[in-house]
DNA sequence: ATAAGTGTGTTGATTTTTCAACAGTTTAAG
DNA sequence: CTTAAACTGTTGAAAAATCAACACACTTAT
């Protein structure tokens, strides 16, 4: 990608998650955020469609900056240091998470970390088992998995991420069990 | 100005800056610059003939921002506020400055430096008197004050901003009468 | 009601930056 | 010495960002 796109993007985003937190989603308006950003207006509509388009792809950036943060090792199984990695990574960018898990975050975030957890988990059974009883223990462990990391970064972090490890991985050792034997 | 330009050259005098204090001028490479600033290689040349190029504009911006933080006010005669304002200034810059003034200068700082300051000290006093005892007293002042300049960062600022602005007033307080009535 | 002010989204001409490719020079190592 | 690798400086075509201008919708205060 152009060297000029990724920089203009980034502080467009940024600019935009700074303003978010400042003013809340319906106060920022497009010149704002140009402003913050330094880069035109026009800059801004030749990205994204419009406010809730920006929204949408800040969404969807950070969603994968929060899973590519535990996808380093090929290791496919649900495993501790896989977990820990992304609580970290969720420790040290607090603030943008707990932003985008509020309601300034529209909802956007939780679907599509939703949609995304989702997919990994089917991704790990493979193509062939589409049984009824897979998809809804899918659906259960991501909600499940969800509402934890919700709890822990809506109350700032009320435990440490190695004990928030440890009980993820005690609460999801059922479920990986039996996911891994279709 | 052009946004981009502004941006692209504030990018690069800032990694030039950091990489000079990293490694030294003779180090650093004109890859390792456009690399820092995030700026394409040719961008580089397009704004600079050369690293001594990038260097000379590097200590114009520098001793225009020193000069600046003092010229606030429309006084002209030498007042201790101005002063204040300027050491202040160079205290809250102390990084940029004493590299600015050490070797990896290459003189070129300290050069251009005297230079404005003599400029402003023959502006001060007007066109007419070009007597040859200005032109000594002028260049005189110019180098004492530098001098002190000079000293005080490069021995880490020894005593606080208030003590050498006095200081200096002091010491300049005989010259300034000399100038003014021509 | 209307006028002034502010935000939205689009357009086209212009400028800047990027990129890849090139030739020439310097540096370092076998 | 010579070969490889890295750095320098330049070029031209392509892509991106800028700016000014426009029409339109919306608040809000006189």
């Amino acid at each position: 990608m152009d060297r000029r796109i990724k920089k203009t993007q980034q502080s467009i985003m940024k600019a935009f998650i700074d303003l978010l937190t400042e003013k809340g989603f319906d106060k920022v308006t497009i010149n704002d955020i140009a402003e913050r950003a330094n880069v035109n207006r026009g800059t801004v509509y030749l990205h994204y469609a419009d406010k809730f388009d920006l929204l949408d792809k800040c969404v969807e950036t950070y969603v994968g900056l929060l899973i590519n943060h535990c996808a380093d090792t090929s290791d496919t199984t649900l495993n501790p240091n896989a977990f820990k990695r992304m609580l970290e990574y969720l420790e040290n960018n607090f603030a943008i998470y707990h932003l985008l898990l509020s309601n300034e975050g529209v909802g956007f975030f939780r679907k599509r970390l939703y949609a995304t957890i989702a997919k990994i988990l089917m991704d790990v059974l493979g193509t062939e088992n589409k049984q009824l009883s897979n998809s809804i223990t899918i659906h259960f462990v991501a909600s499940g998995f969800i509402g934890v990391l919700d709890w822990w970064i809506s109350n700032s972090m009320p435990c440490d991420v190695q004990e928030i490890t440890e009980r993820l991985m005690f609460l999801l050792e059922p479920y990986t069990k039996r996911l891994d034997s279709n």
